[in-house]
DNA sequence: TACGCTCGTGAAAGCGGTTTCTCGCGCTGT
DNA sequence: ACAGCGCGAGAAACCGCTTTCACGAGCGTA
């Protein structure tokens, strides 16, 4: 805020003009219905003076600040920049601004922070992975307009807008054992992420249709770190292919294996998910499920832009990944034929 | 905002305390110098009313909002995102939040929009690439407590931290130069950006210390796709080496080369610039300057908190990038070793 | 000519806090 | 016993803008 009495507030404008406060206010805003003469002398003093209305004030007179959180638990992780990029875009068409905050994947402190910045916006997207259901619910409530990332939940009156995860995966293990795979391993997320949970519950559901498969299960987490860490873990478990709950996790684990002079697809195929901007250029080009975000993060504006219209936000959503087929999978024991490059890629739609 | 009447006010706590406003205000600042008895009832009624000041009332009486804004030309650049993590963590340690915008590219509306966000926000950071010094200079004056990325400038009042590109970019062609390559090609980023003219310099110096470097420019850009645009040009260019504006462009450029059939660095090395935290596992991973961004993210922050409270924010700095050296480079003509990979690296100081 | 309308504008009451200023009270000193 | 002092707490002004309400002038009509 500048110094104290620098800036030229409605009040200067008005004595320059010899009008009131609310003649400036009503010309400014476009409501001015008086003589045009008036109009014309207001907005010259308004700009010889350098005038523009103070934000804050507007807010705090309006009632809206024209302002929208976004809440996530790191907002290092590519797929959440993904979504705030998207929700920037979109937000700035209609003169909104994004504030950031990350609760350092702390869920405790989520409901605090989330009333905090409701304070200051007109409403928030909330993305709480690891957030328990009965404080989702009850914050939601006492949120106002607010959508939710990845929750979707009957009992929470907000709309939510998610990744169907199940599929995506569900797609993924059906093209490695397409390909001859039956011993798999699952690298799970964070241990109480909702996303997490829906993809455990996909793995089981196929493994329970697949007679034949063995699905082992290591607790991982959701870096680049912890998928580097657990490479040895992933190697002794005699599985040919590994199924990684994102691609931070599959590019970490091909990394901890090639250290470990275990290739990739040779030795081993991974999968990734997301398809964050570099999965097709790792080494090699990561199979992956490419998950719409920047997309998720435009409508979750166009949700909250209807929602603060009193308009319905329309249903909630579940978006569908779509799996990209690249250079991280292959037949178990075969080698990767020559030429199979960055550039070759198969698309498949779920 | 909650709907008119619906939050609770000081009046409200005040009135269930049946003391002044007042004295609330001042029990919740901690400012309350009376009877304890008093100031119990007060906290006692503002927790039975769910009572929290409101953030907008406040920022307006104080004239400090406790958010600091972050203006960019496009958010998704994964180096404005890292900027973007480290202030945000930072700042988050001072309990100050980050509003986010991104120009969309375009310099001419960076002064408006930066005006706009500071009467929203006690300071902002600038990172304005393509901005015109004159304007900078202006509106560096008029902002108040700013600073700038990669604009130092003796003429702008603002702290400003930079990236010493001149000497990574330096540092890049001598690795290159040590490897047998004489003839390069630098692929530009965006005409007008002072970064890219600092990289374009420092080359230029390069090329006339060697008399026997011969230095090929391509007008290139920013982004993965114009790395790629330019893959044949590169090729028929006749270089050994492509120096490119940075990992983005690298990444693009090898994908293309990739389609073309030339292998990196088999065929022809290249190096990058930022160090994303994708360029080390890129396919083969890219050698490239190591830019602290994050760390730039935070400095940025430290300075405006200690502008904010009318200290010296210290001196400007010009941040040194280190380079990697990995897969991507190799002496030219002479094919790389097999068992060359990710987890080979070597770093350098500079 | 008087009455009632409409139209253009200003006065003032918010929005929800903070802070200065003031005032009443109880305590001390002589 | 009374002037003076310090302390605890409230009244009111203020931050900068919006908006309702009121008011006076000008007009048309009876």
């Amino acid at each position: 805020m500048a110094r104290r009495g620098t800036t030229t507030t409605i009040a200067d404008v008005a004595r320059h003009a010899g009008v009131s406060p609310a003649t400036v206010s009503r010309v400014m805003n476009d409501r001015f219905v008086g003589e045009p003469s008036v109009a014309d002398r207001v907005r010259r003093s308004a700009t010889e003076l350098g005038y523009s209305p103070s934000p804050l004030a507007r807010s705090l007179a309006l009632g809206e600040t024209h302002t929208v959180a976004l809440l996530v638990p790191d907002i290092r992780n590519p797929a959440f920049q993904a979504i705030l990029g998207g929700l920037t875009r979109a937000a700035a068409r209609d003169g909104y601004r994004v504030l950031v905050a990350d609760s350092a994947e702390t869920p405790d402190d989520e409901p605090v922070l989330a009333t905090e910045l409701r304070r200051r916006c007109d409403s928030v997207v909330l993305c709480a992975p690891r957030m328990p259901e009965e404080t989702l619910v009850e914050l939601a409530a006492t949120l106002g307009p607010v959508v939710l990332i990845n929750r979707p939940s009957p009992s929470v009156s907000a709309p939510s807008l998610s990744i169907d995860y199940g599929a995506g995966i569900t797609e993924l293990a059906q093209h490695l054992y397409d390909q001859g795979h039956r011993t798999f391993v699952y690298l799970g997320g964070p241990e109480r992420s909702v996303s997490n949970e829906r993809r455990r519950r996909a793995l089981d559901e196929f493994e329970a249709t697949m007679p034949d498969v063995i699905l082992h299960r290591i607790s991982c987490g959701a870096d680049t770190e912890d998928g580097r860490r657990v490479a040895t873990l992933v190697r002794e478990s005699g599985a040919t292919a590994a199924i990684a709950f994102n691609d931070l996790v599959a590019i970490g684990l091909v990394d901890g294996l090639a250290a470990e002079g275990v290739r990739v697809p040779e030795h081993l195929s991974v999968t990734g998910f997301d398809d964050i901007p570099f999965a097709r250029y790792t080494s090699p080009p990561l199979t992956t499920a490419s998950v719409p975000y920047e997309e998720l993060g435009m409508q979750a504006w166009q949700r909250l832009h209807a929602l603060g219209r009193d308009e319905a936000p329309g249903d909630d959503v579940l978006l569908q990944p779509r799996v990209a087929i690249r250079g991280s999978t292959a037949a178990p024991g075969r080698r990767a034929g020559i030429g199979s490059g960055a550039a070759a890629e198969t698309v498949g739609s779920s």
